[in-house]
Order: C-alpha cells, then sequence, then structure tokens
DNA sequence: GTCTATAATCTGATAGAC
DNA sequence: GTCTATCAGATTATAGAC
C-alpha cells in the first residue's frame, strides 16, 4: 500500500484523472466511456484495455477519489487534543473553499449517492465515516486523558460531529444558502465549548 | 395551494407514482421514459402527451417529491417547545424506519445529488432546508420567550441542528453504519439539553 | 497498447392512426 | 388521450489491424 503511485499505473491514473473531469463536467448520470474518452488523447477502445466494464472502471474511480480524500484529510495534525479538533473542523467544513475544494465535494456527493443501491460503493463510504469518527474520537479521548475536556462519551460526541459535518457540506454543495456553513462552524465550536469542556 | 390533489390530474400523479417506483428500482441515473412506462399500465408515447420533455418531468417529480416530504413534515406540532422540537426531531430522524420512509430517503438523496449541477433542483433544496431552519428556529423562539430555553442565538442553534439530522439521514442511507442514528439522536438530546437549557 | 470500425441495444422524442 | 411504429443518435462492448 505505497500510496497512490504504486497502487495505478500511468494509464490508470491518466483514466481516473479523465474520469474526475467528465464526472465534473457532465455528473454522474452523464458519465459515459465516450465522454471519459473525450477527456484525454486516447480512444475509446483503450479505456476497455485497462478495464473489462465500465462498471469495474466506476468501482475503480471512487477508489482513487477516496484515496485522495484520505491523503487530504489524514495530514499531520499532532498537536494538542484542543486545537487538533479545530484543524479537523477547518479541513472538513473550510470557511472558505476554492473551486478545487468544491468540486471534489460535489464528486463526493454524486458518488455518495449512488451508495444507496451499490454495495461496493456503500462499503466505500461506511470506509470514510468509520475513518472520521475513530480520527475524531481518539482526539477526543486524548483530551480527556490529558484533563483539556470532561469525560464525555468521546464516541458518542464524535458521531454527532462527524454528522453536523457531512450535513453542512451537503448543505454548501446543494442549496443557495451561503451563510449556513458558518453558522454551522460557529454552532460546532459552540457544541464543543459547552459540551467538551467544563461548565463555567 | 390546495394541496396534492389539486396541483396534479390524475393521469400525471400515476406518471409521477410510476417515476418513483422506477426510481427505486432503477436509481436516478437509470430512470428513462421506458421504465417509466414498465411502471404503469400505459405507454411510453403517452408520458409525452402529459410532459414535453424528459427534463420537464424531473421537474414535476421532484416538485411532486418535495411536496410529500413537506406534507410529511409539517403536521401539527402545537405542543410546549421542549416537546415540539423533540417531535420535529424524531420525525427527521427516527429512531425505526420502515421501507416506505427509507426509500423516501433514498428517493431524495438521489435527486439531491442533481441539486450540484441543476438550478432548478438546487432551488428545492434551499427552499427544504430554509424550512427546516426556520420552523426549528421559531419552536426555539417561542421557547426562549416562556423561559423553557436559553437566550441563545435562535438561528445558529437550528443551522446546527438541521445540519445533523442530513449528515445522520445520509449516513444512514449510504452506509452499512447502523448504530450511528442512534447515536446522533442521543447526542441530540445531549446539544439541546446544554445548549438550550440553562447551565446546571 | 492503441487504433478504427462495427455490432447490438437503448435513449429521447415524434408521426399519425384511432 | 393513448396507441404502434419509427427516427436519429448515444450507449456499452468487441473484433481485428497495427
Amino acid at each position: 500500500m505505497d500510496s497512490v503511485d504504486q497502487k495505478w499505473s500511468t494509464a490508470e491514473r491518466e483514466i481516473m484523472e479523465a474520469t474526475y473531469r467528465a464526472m465534473l463536467e457532465h455528473g454522474y448520470p452523464g458519465l459515459s466511456i465516450s465522454r471519459i474518452a473525450e477527456q484525454f488523447d486516447k480512444s475509446k477502445a483503450s479505456i476497455y484495455y485497462h478495464y473489462d466494464s465500465k462498471d469495474e472502471l466506476l468501482v475503480s474511480f471512487l477508489d482513487f477519489v477516496v484515496d485522495q480524500f484520505k491523503t487530504n484529510f489524514a495530514e499531520e495534525i499532532d498537536e494538542d487534543p484542543s486545537s487538533a479538533l479545530n484543524t479537523v473542523i477547518e479541513r472538513l467544513v473550510p470557511l472558505q473553499m476554492n473551486d478545487e475544494e468544491f468540486q471534489g465535494r460535489i464528486v463526493l456527493i454524486e458518488l455518495r449517492s449512488q451508495a444507496t443501491r451499490n454495495e461496493a460503493f456503500r462499503e466505500k463510504f461506511t470506509e470514510i465515516n468509520e475513518l472520521l469518527v475513530t480520527s475524531i474520537c481518539e482526539i477526543i479521548e486524548r483530551g480527556i486523558e490529558d484533563g483539556t475536556f470532561r469525560d464525555v462519551e468521546a464516541a458518542r460526541v464524535a458521531e454527532h460531529i462527524v454528522a453536523t459535518v457531512n450535513g453542512s457540506t451537503i448543505d454548501r454543495v446543494t442549496t443557495n444558502r451561503e451563510v449556513a456553513p458558518a453558522a454551522v462552524r460557529l454552532s460546532l465550536s459552540s457544541y464543543i465549548d459547552s459540551e467538551l469542556k467544563s461548565c463555567q
């Protein structure tokens, strides 16, 4: 498991990146082999040399996108529990989002909606949410041990934070409610204050 | 605006219900006029008598589904603020969900993911989230007035609850994490306690 | 590995009879 | 209003040359 560079050959990575662009342009329902081929300099048929079917390609693509997400999320956060939690939340619900980040969210949401029907997809998103909950849970537990946080049920609080973060992301990507993310950021800080820190 | 019965003719409602079944069976990307026609006793061509294009049909369908959601959500909740809030949360994140409710969530999520790309869809989901936030906000404001709740920023707390509820729903529909919804229910109660009720 | 050409099927949409 | 028949184009996937 030597990061992204070993897992895919050059050709495969080119196809994955073309798929990413095609999906941004046409959406998941509009994704076709022709449209993927349009996004790079090789023909439709060459895709079938690397992938047996469209379904297999899509499962690989989900893998590719989720790996990117994980790599992005797992960057070092070795600080004290309180600011580690802030870093994670800032990473998941940034106050400002550039185009690239925003497009990444869109692609993930469109793929996610397919997890309702496709077991391979479902397992991947189970994995993502479990990763998020586990990471946040560990930070909270560290904070409880060193006295930064109150002795709360860490898993429950982590579930809450992940649900809120995911709900906020969905809101940002599927509505025109531009103030909502900032409000959620504020209320998450407030939640952490009143739930994790002692009653002042 | 005389409820669902006036807004759609019998034929139109039959088509909408057939579309609903087709979408449950094939998903949004697999939705086609033929598959909708398969779900009721009339031909493909008859659909084009009632709708000019597939796009127009889909926008109507979104309207149909969102109306159902709103009707379901807006049932009377005339109690005191504290239990009104509980009722709303129980309605949005039920501990137990029957097949019908679950399928309704799936359809809504699949349609929602299309709001990333389609402005008509985006406006509908803006409307839904605004309705939820406004309803919850009003309950909180009533609670502040009559002394049940602390004098918090009602809009911010409402945004938080809606984000959490939506995140929990997405989790339930797109992962195999069966314990998560119960955890979020608990933590939402805890959030309401520590955020809205006085510091004990 | 990549190409062009093509097969078989499905798509949205329309024409015209009843 | 609903039907059958049909169109033009797109879809996934393969065959066979290079």
